[in-house]
DNA sequence: CGTGCATTTGATAGCTATCAAAGAAGGTGG
DNA sequence: CCACCTTCTTTGATAGCTATCAAATGCACG
């Protein structure tokens, strides 16, 4: 087997996979998109990756499936077979790509509940907490996002127009959710309210929550990308 | 470790699964669909899965996610787990399962390609066309398929209301590209033209596909739930 | 400091959800 | 075998939401 091949990518290039078998991607460094382009010549985002995230590119779909760096980003690609052949030595290795391929399915499928339900202020909102998961850092009572998606990428993942989300994001605003400083920075100033906005819980539920358990318990569908 | 656990189950019943761990669920005959329960009461249906499928059941959505019958159906079910403990000493089933899991995976993205697009039009024509692959038969010149789920389940299924179902099935059938028979039965007249109108592929693409490549290598991404 | 691109804002049209009611389909018991 | 009854599906009218089209503003970069 050959050893993977190693890619270093700037902002909005793709990263070229070899096409002719499935592909195994590390994401060493940065951020990324996997789009399909569709025949009508719209775009849709699969999910968004961060460091330590593996990703799985289907060969079948080749042509019309790319994995775009969103910003600079280090990524080791495997062919998927070659990788498995060498890992069956090692079922530990095996264990952990399938549970890595589970976490991704339920990713995708919470993805799939995001879009199944139509309102687009719900979507935001899951995609916002969704992010402060993956990439919030605290700043004092707020949540920072620094995203590294513009807002076509993050309609284009939404199924919706970058119209659409900048109004939802200034609907946020105008409701003081949240707070945004040009174009990547953003601030969650109330999780709590975000979750139900997001339709994650009931009003209910968070009037309760403040006197029991920790939001983390009360943890809903959210997902990256 | 323990015997993987042998289920019946009727129409519309759950199929009961153990909630104190991730569960692997071979389905040896008949479909369900996985739902999962939204807190405003609405239900997003996950994906529908036929005789020969493995279903993924998270434990984390335990009390959220249902695994539920169709009609008639064998089961059996492991802890992940422990399943993937004995399947360690045999790297072949390790892989068989992980492959199953990536399926599973294209699967979900391609449901979230569908649910990205809004029109209903493309969702169904799509929906039709993945049933087709997965649980059509040849009928004369037509494509025979029985629905095992309501037009509820569908739309579910689609993000979509039950009367837009019923009305995107009514204009299939004015235009000549599907029939229906009772509650379950459907012919699909022609499936280039519902190609079309799924969104895989453009008008220009199949006319000069008359004159070359057979329908499978032009094959999209369709999906099965 | 200007230039190009991303974002925001506004007005309108189209599509789908919602509400309401009629019409089939399949199952049950007489 | 038929009448009934429940449930699912179909059809219609309307309101609400989002896409689309158009234009202005703001941001980042050279």
């Amino acid at each position: 087997m050959e050893m993977g091949e190693f890619h270093r990518a700037g902002r909005s290039q793709e990263i070229m996979l070899d096409a002719r078998s499935d592909q195994l991607v590390f994401l060493a460094d940065g951020a990324t998109k996997l789009v399909i382009q569709m025949p009508d010549g719209g775009e849709q985002v699969l999910s968004f990756h961060f460091a330590g995230d593996m990703v799985h590119v289907p060969q079948r779909a080749g042509d019309r499936l790319r994995l775009v760096a969103l910003d600079d980003c280090r990524t080791i690609s495997f062919s998927t077979n070659d990788f498995l052949d060498v890992a069956e030595d090692d079922p530990k290795v095996l264990r952990t790509i399938l549970a890595r391929a589970l976490m991704a399915l339920q990713h995708s499928r919470n993805k799939a509940i995001r879009l199944g339900r139509k309102a687009a202020h719900e979507r935001i909102a899951d995609f916002l907490l969704a992010m402060a998961d993956r990439i919030g850092v605290r700043d004092g009572t707020d949540i920072r996002i620094e995203l590294p998606m513009s807002r076509r990428d993050i309609g284009h993942s939404l199924g919706l127009t970058i119209e659409t989300v900048s109004r939802q994001f200034t609907e946020l605003r105008d409701s003081h959710l949240i707070a945004t400083s040009g174009r990547s920075l953003v601030w969650l100033h109330d999780l709590d309210k975000l979750s139900v906005r997001a339709g994650h819980v009931s009003d209910k539920e968070i009037e309760s929550k403040n006197c029991a358990t920790s939001n983390k318990d009360l943890a809903s569908p959210t997902m990256v990308g």
